[in-house]
DNA sequence: GCGGGTTCTGGGAGCGCTCCCAGACGGGGA
DNA sequence: TCCCCGTCTGGGAGCGCTCCCAGAACCCGC
């Protein structure tokens, strides 16, 4: 704004170059890490730049070069929106974690079910160089599409839909099974659940988890009931059908802290003390499972981490790292609170 | 990745310039609303932009242009993370909704207690054109060093160590205002308050909105204990100051869901009925207050228009738009449930 | 009729980088 | 000895726009 044509303030890299002695071609390979420098003229443009406080400028590097230096993070929330908050507060965080240091831009896109394809027409058409995709609801078709279209993707969540699409997922399975054990090293010996919504890849990995961790003790298998979406309505919808089914139950494992809220409900309005009759655990460690009355046992998964290691995976593919597995789970742990 | 050197894919400017039929400069200008076009002009352009699937190259943009086509939403978070999440994620979503369609990225920065004076430089070095800061803490200075410095600042709360710097807020005041004289409306007599620490802007104006809704009335406005942070753990012990000072207190207005959440569950255990012997009145309208036993009557703020407001305001003043109010408050609403 | 505006237009420099090319230098193997 | 290849370097074109400039076309009042 101090001359007639406002210039972005900072020096630039010809100035490095003259400092450190050096032409730009050679800042320029210091800068992107590319081999064929020597020792002498790395040191000098390091020094030059530190002390003159160079930062490169975004937009010519992205101009000029063949890559967007950025990526989007898309979070395909369809409804379920009470689920997605503290999750997506989480994954953001550790996304930005990862991203910090390296020069790469983020580019948030939360899609409208609308435009679907103006999203994949943004996306593929140059100006992010890879892309995180989130979606709560398994069948979202929007990974696959990507994946085939050439994009580097890495998705959150096992897609259900997803062909070959690499993803990065918490231990759903081994997180349930863990809490059935827990239940049943307790002793207990009716053990239910409340499971997820049957589009959703995290309903069906935690139910194959309590089916299995039952399985192994050889105990009955058949006390299921599904929710319709992750609100507490449809926990308490879900506790009322499976006690109608079994009053006698003594131990629900629920696939969702938010959930476990509705059954909770269910369970004191029927007078069943918690844990003495029935022991409650649920999943995910959100602010909800320490507030619940009892507070809540859960089965804890970090979510910044599935952040970050998205991330990781994404920007190791952008940079061409070979062999990289093509999906990740992470470990879950059970919290040990008053409900089990 | 097809030839030599890959380009990004989609048409150019000039393409646009030659079926429009007109130059380059044209199509400029009419990409940026420029006036000194005519109407025929105009047109042709936009037919011609429709029918190639032109869009700008962002990089390209800002490099040639004087501004960045970006801003930056910078979240404080020290601490406090529990009250963070759900917030930050309506936060977010009614910023991005704000910026759709518009062509300015958004850049989003967390801080570390580290970084501030690399963050400054950074938002200062014409990265940006503009700033949200959200500061949870209202003694953050980073709102007003930013705005000393000249970039366009909207603050997302008030800022304590505010100085001048324009912000957007949800109207807290009369929000607890409201849930004061709702609860003197139902008779109580003994309202206490939980309010937030003593250094945040949000929990200052909700403790005002209560003394002056007892003050109307010409009752008492001793009964207050302050939360030392927002966790329903310090909710508890404020509660149990309060018991204590006033064993036979009938209604709290708690400056937030989250500690409500706590003084439930000391009023549950000291054989309270709720609301029959205490009232309780929360703020935020967070899933945590439909999730309590019993659900909680609180003030209701809409996160997201916040966002939005923000996004609007500061684009506003980018737009070089005048006589723009330099705070704004949005309204908030009882919601009525069982606990008053 | 002429000067002085306002409205509209195209040409082209240049934003700050990357990446291609051409070339300089050195250390082997033939 | 010569040549080739691997290492290192600088020069400079050009990425796709914006914005300045110069000028054309037209209106107005005198």
């Amino acid at each position: 704004m101090t001359e007639g044509r406002s210039r972005r303030p900072g020096p630039r890299i010809e100035e490095v170059a003259r400092v450190a002695g050096v032409s730009k071609s050679t800042v320029s390979r210091v800068i992107n890490g590319e081999k064929y420098v020597s020792e002498r003229s790395r040191q000098a443009v390091h020094r030059a730049i530190a002390m003159l406080g160079y930062s490169p400028n975004h937009a010519a590097r992205t101009l000029a070069g063949s890559k967007a230096n950025a990526i989007a993070l898309v979070i395909s929330e369809q409804g379920s929106q009470v689920l997605a908050d503290p999750f997506f507060a989480g994954i953001l965080r550790g996304v930005h974690a990862e991203l910090t240091g390296r020069h790469v831009q983020l580019l948030l896109m939360m899609n409208q079910p609308l435009d679907g394809e103006d999203q994949v027409a943004y996306l593929t058409g140059g100006h992010v160089d890879g892309a995180l995709v989130v979606s709560l609801h398994g069948e979202d078709p929007l990974p696959r599409i990507l994946h085939e279209t050439g994009l580097p993707v890495v998705s959150g969540g096992r897609p259900l839909a997803g062909g070959a699409v690499p993803f990065v997922d918490a231990d759903n399975f081994n997180g349930a099974l863990g809490a059935v054990r827990h239940l049943i090293s307790l002793g207990r010996e009716k053990i239910a659940t409340i499971a997820g919504p049957h589009d959703m890849a995290v309903g069906m990995d935690r139910l194959s988890g309590w089916r299995c961790g039952l399985a192994e003790h050889g105990m009955p298998v058949g006390l299921v009931a599904h929710s319709s979406d992750f609100t507490p309505e449809s926990g308490a919808f879900a506790m009322e059908d499976l006690l109608r089914r079994a009053p006698d139950l003594d131990a629900v494992f629920v696939a969702a802290d938010i959930l476990a809220v509705g059954a909770l409900r269910v369970l004191h309005a029927r007078g069943y003390r918690i844990p003495h009759d029935v022991a409650v655990v649920g999943f995910d460690d959100s602010v909800l499972a320490s507030t619940a009355t009892p507070p809540l046992t859960t089965v804890r998964q970090d979510v910044e981490q599935l952040g970050r290691t998205m991330t990781w995976r994404l920007l190791a593919e952008l940079a061409g790292e070979e062999k990289l597995p093509s999906s990740m789970l992470l470990p879950t742990s059970l919290v040990r609170r008053a409900s089990a």
